[in-house]
DNA sequence: AATGAATGAGTCTTCATTCAT
DNA sequence: AATGAATGAAGACTCATTCAT
């Protein structure tokens, strides 16, 4: 799985064959369609075993009332990850552009990410903001953004002072 | 050309094969080949054909030195454009992810995005921030993500709010 | 007809496209079609108008008495003309190893080569030999061994010192 | 292999089709491609595994100072192994017209007959003839006239007679 | 007489998947 | 558990040929 995940984060799912994961990955073609169904199956497993991290990303107190501080955490935490997991959000941000392939991961990446959106939305209400749900979905909007740019250039893109200046412009 | 964006937007270049093209297109396999030297030469031309767009978007007085109202109908413009070329985007977008089809591009697109870039971090200096580079790549990071999350979801995602939004804090 | 003897010449005749053909000599592919029902059509007229300079070569007094003096004179011509048609030469092996297209001539070319083998067989008969038939072919198969040697590398093969030496073996 | 070497030296190289040996050899198209890199590899590795024959063809006691029985040896297992080997000989001669396939080759090709070319013009040399050179251009192109005319006409090609004619004249 | 747009069968090649061992 | 030989459908691309203009 990790080799697979590498793979299809640096050349595309579609453009990354099964030969070649097996040859990276020192087996059988052969052996890996005893664990794994399809090349859809892998990266199913792969995908749901990442999306989790998220998951584990917003432990907080009370996800209707969430502070201030646990949102600053969020934005931060979120980056990193995207950080420390690169080929992940790689292969993530490229899937989320091929609807055929993207919708045989719709229902875990929602389930995933409807209650955060959720909490967000709430905590801009408890703000007394006006307009929640876009504040929510812009600050969501801007998340990926930034990640985006840093996975597609790594080198210069400067990640750590962007961060500080999300959290004082939000 | 209006196809092949249509499909290679919907499907992904990749999994967008030729035939497929013709097909939709009314055409034969065969007829692709008299006007195109290749699937790849044909993504070339659709992408030079559509990026050029960008720089009509600004059409400033002074490129080295814009006013806050030309950086306001920048953001506005830019957004629209991907609201108009939702298709043309969401092939970017996905584009961005894959190197090896990406960096056949990248001349073509580097040439249009590097001056454009210069621009805004000259704005930044001039109104005096410390930190206009990070200032700037925040403010295309930000598009970027709200482009990106209008293209997924076009039904729900609040574009016009959220330019507005975005239009405030900047 | 030129263009085509070359490009068949020296790139094979499967190897050479109609419109490579038509390009080279400036004209359009349908044109073509004016003149010719075919491909095959073409390189048929190509080898029929060249082949028949053989006959001329073995301009005798009297086919069924020939003279040594009429022997040498043939040998001469023979590799003369393999060296002034050499493009026309290459082709004709070529097709020699290509039954399939061959056997489309094979009429015409054993139309021409019958007679001046029995010619030949004549001679060595008259001359005493006890194996005319033989030396006949063995006289051909020479022949055809130093034009083909001169036309694979015609650089270096001593074509004329190998035609004196011929000459003198015979 | 044998049923490529086969349809190559029947029909030629280019109208060849991987489909054709596939179905001939009983196999699937996709097989060929588990052992052969290519079309062309698969040409490369039936050559190469037949062109080692003619080095053993010359085994002398010294290369540099053959005898007279040695090169009748050579003579006769020449004509020998193209008669044993006549579908290779038909493949070899008809690459030798087609210098786009052909030039693959060269490297394996010339490193076998060079040598042996050699070991000619020095014989000839040592003989006392003025001109080894052309002599032993001359036998070679002999012998491949030979064995071209026994592979286009094999029924009736007297292919012994010839050889033993060759041997009294040389 | 001349063009070249258009076709579709055919080419080489790749690859996810199966299965006997 | 593990292999890799084998398959066949599909992919990008070529090309001889036709035909409306």
């Amino acid at each position: 799985m990790d080799t697979a995940l590498k793979l299809f984060a640096n050349n595309g799912f579609d453009s990354t064959s099964v030969s070649a994961i097996a040859k990276e990955a020192g087996i059988s073609k052969g052996l890996m369609y005893n664990y794994f169904e399809s090349k859809e199956d892998l990266l199913h497993r792969i995908v749901i075993g990442n999306i989790y991290n998220f998951f584990e990303m917003l432990q907080v107190a009370d996800a209707d009332n969430i502070k201030k501080e646990e949102v600053i955490l969020f934005i931060n935490q979120n980056l990193d990850l995207i950080k420390r997991e690169t080929s992940f959000f790689k292969l993530y941000f490229s899937l989320s552009f091929q609807p055929v392939v993207f919708s045989l991961l719709e229902k875990e990446i929602m389930g995933v990410f409807t209650p955060i959106i959720e909490t967000f939305v709430n905590y801009y209400a408890q703000q007394g903001f006006s307009n929640p749900l876009v504040r929510a979905r812009f600050l969501f909007a801007t998340l990926d953004g930034i990640g985006m740019h840093y996975i597609i250039d790594p080198e210069t893109f400067p990640l750590e002072d962007t961060k500080s200046l999300l959290v004082d412009l939000i």
